[in-house]
DNA sequence: GATGAATGAGGATTCATTCAT
DNA sequence: TATGAATGAATCCTCATTCAT
């Protein structure tokens, strides 16, 4: 019902009054929180006092900035998604994008698998809240990734149908969310050789399809 | 109706009373709701009443089959696991083990993917339910699926060391999984695209190991 | 509530037809296998499915002889108090009654005790059933030892008023009660130390109360 | 499960949040009316939900100071246990203990018994709540007892055994139990009645094993 | 009569959310 | 603002009792 609080971080100034800097101390502190607690659990299984506990406050307070569970995982779902985005976009900069395939891969996808495994509450959040308005942002998240993922693979084969780039972009979003996966679950070395392999797949995979070497523009 | 005839000839004999008879629909019936109620909410979702109502009986009538909610998906994961676990039996049988790569990706594929569409709540509690009884079960599929998979490999690639047969099989897996992902949530010609776009995956991905060719032994 | 059920045993004559000795056995079986379940757990936490099972039949069954859980205990205590009522006959025959009061103590308390030990179902159901049938019975039974004490002190304190008798007969019977409780909970020598206490206390507390030596008539 | 609340009343200072105050308040309320719900139905039958509305608190309310049903029977029997600890620690007083048997039990069960005419909700939980954590207090309770009886048992009768030391006792304190169920029956001068001819049966009863006055130290 | 499935109200417990201080 | 107590609907589960066969 309330939604009154929903100021983006990047509205504040430096003109605004101290007085709130401690309740944005507090959203971060709860967001943390959160993270942290919807990681262990699942977004299902994680109760707000918890998440309030889990941040040194009283359920009360959670409640002062955040009208409802939801929320919580919407707000912090977003800033993961906005920093995410952030990402994917200097990993597809067009200095990118117009190198051969291999090194396309690592410079895409080394970032965001780091991003990843540096915000594992990210995946955990995207994959199965079952929460609409996180699943709608998993869904701006999937459709940029697939926007960019398909302007790629239009660079590389100029003559695909524009269902063929869809098909083929979201077999190659499917992979590398599965791998992402198996890198989670690993650690040194072996994490190593499944970001190998997926870009093994993914090269192997997309090397026959590619009809143009793209050059720089 | 009331349906009597309908229990399997071959178990029953002359001597079960017929009593029980409705009780084994009753539980086919409370499984059969119980998949539906865990596909649309998943697990922790899915109340008891709620699958009571929508096999509609009354929630007693449910706790006369099974002592709590878990047995529920444990019992209906157990079956399902089951009949998976056949379907895989027949799909790697050694006849279509020593076909060439792309035969063998048909013949082992299309059942499984026909199984898991046929029965999509086998996915859904396989997933995430957090119940130990079905973790439990989906991991003994997952070990049992990843020994016949590094089987086949090693009829292909026999100079691969256990470790990269191990990794290539989880890959395998993983990319397998994230294609079972698309293929339920389509249908029809689009459905049918990504069947054949995750056999081009494979094929492309593993055709450079192959060192050998199978033959029948 | 109900009581539709409520032929004595005692009324069926040799002309009753055998279709209902079949019934008879079944009331006798749920009484003796409800006399097991009361005894472990109390009349409260005993359900009467455990005790059709115990009974081996089926819930339906027990209710075709009984209306509800209640009278089972009433049917049950009935049956227990109308046997101790028996006792309690012979225990205060005439005969006793004139014997000094180590003799008479002896000859009233040995059955009464015996008849406790043999079946421990009658306290634990007297007790603390909350089972307003059950306490009726309870009374009625508490009421009849009442006034065959109060007949027995009479003849010993002819000058008593009916209210000391009264308090007298209430106190013999809560000592009574308390040993009773020493006495099932022991065995062998321990137990027939307290039977012996027993009649020591009420000998040392009735003896001063003696003006009479009662004689035969 | 919860730790939060434990300080002792005493341990109250200035600096103790008066929001806990609060709380306390709700404990000792909600003790109280469980004692109410205890003595009316007993524990089995007691319900959660009752005790809440006898005390005016909704039943979420209950869980948030009692983690379950059993725990508000614990803590309530604990706190009158060591309530009646302390009564007896009074009443067993070195200066009663050398006083002639007549003084003694007055010095020693009438406050006893006063206690319990103020607490009956101790009398029905120690009975038979069936609760582990009560059957225990009740126990501790008993051994206490039995021990402080004896004590005073061996200043009056030095050369008894310890068997007969604990025969006598134990006789001693189910005598008090039914007379005091007895006295709890009742009220006014029946009451009181009561308790005098308690008096007398236990004077009677130990009078002819005191071998020796017993004198102040 | 016997059986065992069916019923459904009721009880313990949880947790997102609100309120008084 | 912060706190923690308060709320109450919803959930899992039980059991006395009834019903269809």
């Amino acid at each position: 019902m309330r939604q009154e609080r929903q100021e983006k971080p990047a509205a504040r100034t430096s003109a605004t009054p101290r007085r709130q800097a401690r309740g944005e101390r507090r959203i971060a502190q709860l967001l943390e929180a959160a993270a942290g607690v919807f990681c262990k659990n699942g977004y299902a299984a994680a109760s707000t006092n918890s998440i309030a506990k889990e941040a040194g406050v009283s359920p009360g307070t959670l409640y002062q900035f955040f009208p409802n569970k939801e929320a919580i995982a919407v707000e912090l779902g977003g800033q993961l998604l906005q920093r995410a985005n952030e990402m994917h976009g200097q990993a597809f900069l067009p200095e990118n994008l117009c190198k051969p395939l291999p090194e396309l891969l690592d410079a895409v996808l080394d970032p965001v698998i780091a991003f990843n495994c540096e915000n594992p509450a990210f995946w955990a959040l995207m994959h199965g809240s079952g929460v609409p308005g996180i699943t709608q942002g998993h869904e701006a998240l999937h459709d940029g990734l697939l926007t960019r993922v398909q302007g790629v693979l239009r660079t590389f084969c100029p003559d695909a149908t524009n269902a063929e780039l869809n098909l083929t972009s979201n077999m190659i979003l499917g992979i590398f969310k599965s791998s992402l996966d198996l890198i989670l679950a690993t650690e040194g070395a072996e994490r190593a050789a499944y970001v190998a392999e997926l870009k093994s797949v993914l090269l192997r995979y997309l090397e026959p399809m590619v009809t143009t070497t793209p050059t720089a523009p």
